[in-house]
DNA sequence: AATCGAAATTTGTGATCACAAATCGGCGCG
DNA sequence: CGCGCCGATTTGTGATCACAAATTTCGATT
């Protein structure tokens, strides 16, 4: 194990993972509008940190201003899904062929574990721990190719796509051959066979972002799964003491 | 052409602008320290506008922030280059591939004429322009591909391997078949041949950085080009009225 | 002369404020 | 009932300040 890299306990970091997190949950709605000193309240800091993290935020894609003054979660077009999931399928096919050279024993006995975990909150049909498990299973994974900037350009299109990961629930997610796939993957990957691994895993991805392209509408909008609602403008109560969270 | 974006003219954009193209053309010697004063006194703004352009930098991996508090520009590595190869063998082949399918002739002839200038200024041992001219080569096709997206995550790929790319000169751009290539990539868009111009730009690309990661010492470490000294304490004069530079 | 420790300085962080531009509200005119 | 205009409000931007943590400086001690 790495020896533990130090956490980052500022502000800025904590609200760029309050706003990462309730990217991902899928708990702003799309075209939604957030105003700084909205977070700022919400969360119970002062504008600073907010906009650092906010500022990042649009830097990587996740949020997007608009040149007057406004900040607002993408609206998600087939496009961008598609443009999305040919960078996914060539930067995740490049990190699990490089994973493959570098596995161990632990480490597939460590992705095996995640992988029956993940069928077992699935089998409970609980999405959350779902969407979980399958973001640890492919990070993991990553991680085997020890390869940071990698790491750090996928976590990045991850946050992009994130928000409409929901959409995969419930019908691709029955249908998918998800679980035997996984347990294939692992089983290239201590093969040390990359190529065998990186078309898996390819086909994994494709498959997922293929299905959410094609939820798109004629005008080729992808409506949201959870269309949050939260347009309050009331200055909302600060978030309890611990970790700064959205409802 | 497109319906011109709107430019953002805010400070912070300018300090990010002014940051990016020191970097790229290698004016700060990795391992150099900075503080948000230093550069803020330097180009004559406060330290809000500063920390968010660094901010934004750190998260691209072009500038690195220890836990303690010291921003610095990263030493580079072997295995670091190797891995940004890699990345941009895969994304900027993807792009060129894409590219490929909507290159129309006024495209090529552009791109050509590009490539013209950058035979001349070669002729005349313009190594500044040259690398600007690379440069515009690059994202001039990259751009034909219209993906936002894959643009923008190249971009910040190429800001890590900007302070290194003076390494090339005078050897390695001597010896190489850069001139021809590009015209042979032209040539394959116009086809539309997706994967000739794909390979013959990862060959490009691939070469160039082999070699970069061929001037690492015995630990890996690879020295900066330029080291260009500026260790000095004192705070200078502020940026004359005009765009906000580094000397 | 080398080393350790405390004082002085530097530096990032977060909060607050003034300001201008953009947005929103409602009123009046058609 | 629709449309445009003007005032009030909202909102991002940039500057400044206090503070704590880290770094550096430098003198005392061995």
């Amino acid at each position: 194990m790495a020896p533990k890299a130090p956490v980052d306990t500022s502000l800025r970091s904590q609200v760029y993972d309050s706003l990462r997190d309730a990217l991902t949950a899928g708990r702003f709605a799309p075209g939604q509008k957030l105003s700084f000193r909205f977070i700022a309240g919400t969360l119970g800091v002062s504008m600073t940190p907010v906009r650092e993290a906010v500022r990042r935020l649009v830097a990587e894609g996740a949020f997007e201003m608009r040149p007057n003054r406004s900040v607002r979660v993408p609206l998600m077009t087939r496009d961008k899904i598609l443009e999305l999931r040919d960078i996914r399928l060539a930067l995740e096919g490049l990190a699990t062929e490089k994973a493959a050279a570098l596995t161990t024993r632990e480490h597939a006995t460590n992705l095996r574990r995640i992988a029956t975990e993940l069928m077992a909150v699935r089998a409970r049909g609980d999405t959350v721990a779902d969407r979980q498990k399958i973001r640890e299973f492919h990070f993991t994974l990553y991680a085997i190719a020890n390869q940071p900037t990698l790491l750090r350009v996928i976590g990045g299109l991850w946050l992009q796509t994130g928000p409409y990961l929901n959409l995969l629930y419930p019908d691709f997610i029955a249908s998918s051959r998800g679980p035997e796939r996984r347990l294939r993957i692992v089983k290239a990957l201590q093969a040390h066979d990359g190529a065998t691994a990186q078309r898996e895993m390819q086909g994994d991805i494709g498959d997922a972002l293929t299905y959410v392209a094609g939820l798109a509408d004629a005008e080729g909008n992808i409506a949201p799964a959870q269309p949050v609602e939260s347009k309050r403008r009331r200055r909302p109560s600060p978030s309890p003491a611990g970790a700064l969270a959205f409802a």
